[in-house]
DNA sequence: ACATAGGAAATCGTATACGATGGTGACATG
DNA sequence: CATGTCACCATCGTATACGATTTCCTATGT
């Protein structure tokens, strides 16, 4: 009998964080306060320290008799992330590989057979989930709490900028599940934490790399767009055809 | 007129907050809200809000209908936010250096410099203040945001500790000293980013060394204390002597 | 003296109420 | 027609009120 039901503040502060997760509150989404209260049939004060949780994790932006809003995040901040993801996650992998199980192996190989399926099956959200679920084997062998506890943290943050099923640049996934391999042999053989680290690193790093080449040609195709709207502008001036 | 009065849940944030750090709020201790809402002169809601978002940054522990405590740190959590710090600076040193001005090589000089004076002179506070501005000198130039964020972060959390005063572990500051010399020149002939990287993660770490083994030390004298006073209490029994 | 049950006081969690503020649209004015 | 102003409304921030739960003290029995 020591334990309790969830708390009304804990129950928004889950569901909240839910929904930015899961994009149905995107980027920008502003959330008001009443309607989720009413919504969830509670008052606005566990809304509201719900609310100071996820500002706090960086979930929301909150303004002053303004509201809070999803965080709006730009290609420079995914890549600062992505970052220090890379250095983290990399370090952690070094910390962790030498107590890695027969067990963490086999399931290391075969997730990343799964990935080489999900891939040829173009499911991305499979092929998400399992990237993830790669790294967390090795991760749940890192003996610092803190290190793994800061990784996930991040991931759930980029996980909120809707940005990351670009992992899925296309030939990024067979370089990133033969890096996979790589990875699991230089753990297999024990070849030193810092090469590991280094490889780590290096595996995320260059979905980096991915990331700003894909980003930039973006930006070339929006701009060539804007340039020919703004041409065909010159020929048919707004408010003629309508 | 764009500007607003800060609302009382930031004045509350921000005091509780500065408590925790200068120690007022020691570990542990307690945050009744009624009693700091009155303190403020403000209602519970404001408090309430300002220590939801304490409890995400980790500075408190809230249990439901028990309290917000100031978190309790073992040595374990301190080795491992070391080691995070560690990594990340080590990262953020790497990707900073090479912006340094000469200006900037001026002032980690003079305020290494400081730093040995001030070790001299037995002044802790001094030292430890010098220490995170030699750091900072540094992070300023790192064009990772995120990552500057997330070591502010961390620092203060460890700050929260209160255990950084250790820091200062006799023989480890003239070494600390010295390895910011050694750093400063190889940063100044562009060593390049690894070797950079690999020294100033290893001076954090060296840190953590000391610390680990203070603490054994610290953890053998205590156990012979209650060893000798276990036996010096077969000689007088409890009781005997009032 | 010690353990235990019971209850009062302290404290927490949430609902309701209301002033404060910012955005929006109607309306007036050049 | 453009622009500025003013009043209204949605929404935010905070105070007060009150039931829920824990904590602590006390009285009681062994």
């Amino acid at each position: 009998m020591t334990k309790h039901m969830p708390s009304k503040q804990q129950v928004a502060y889950h569901t909240l964080k839910q929904r930015i997760l899961d994009g149905t509150y995107g980027p920008g989404y502003r959330i008001v306060i009443d309607r989720v209260a009413k919504e969830l049939g509670v008052s606005a004060i566990p809304i509201r320290e719900a609310i100071r949780r996820l500002e706090a994790e960086g979930f929301v932006e909150v303004e002053r008799f303004s509201g809070a809003k999803v965080t709006r995040i730009d290609a420079r901040m995914y890549e600062d992330c992505l970052s220090v993801l890379a250095v983290l996650e990399g370090y952690a992998t070094a910390q962790a590989y030498r107590s890695l199980t027969d067990d963490d192996f086999q399931a290391l190989r075969e997730t990343n057979e799964a990935m080489r399926q999900a891939r040829s099956d173009f499911d991305l959200t499979l092929y998400s989930r399992l990237n993830q679920q790669f790294h967390e084997i090795i991760l749940r062998r890192c003996p610092n709490r803190y290190l793994v506890d800061e990784i996930h943290a991040v991931r759930e943050r980029m996980d909120a900028m809707r940005v990351s099923v670009f992992n899925l640049i296309p030939h990024r996934a067979s370089d990133s599940i033969a890096e996979h391999d790589k990875l699991i042999q230089l753990m297999a053989v024990d070849i030193g934490e810092e090469a590991v680290e280094r490889f780590a690193r290096q595996h995320r790093l260059a979905t980096l790399e991915a990331f700003r080449r894909w980003n930039e040609q973006h930006h070339r195709m929006v701009a060539e767009r804007k340039e020919w709207y703004r041409a065909s502008r010159e020929v048919h001036p707004p408010g003629t055809d309508s």
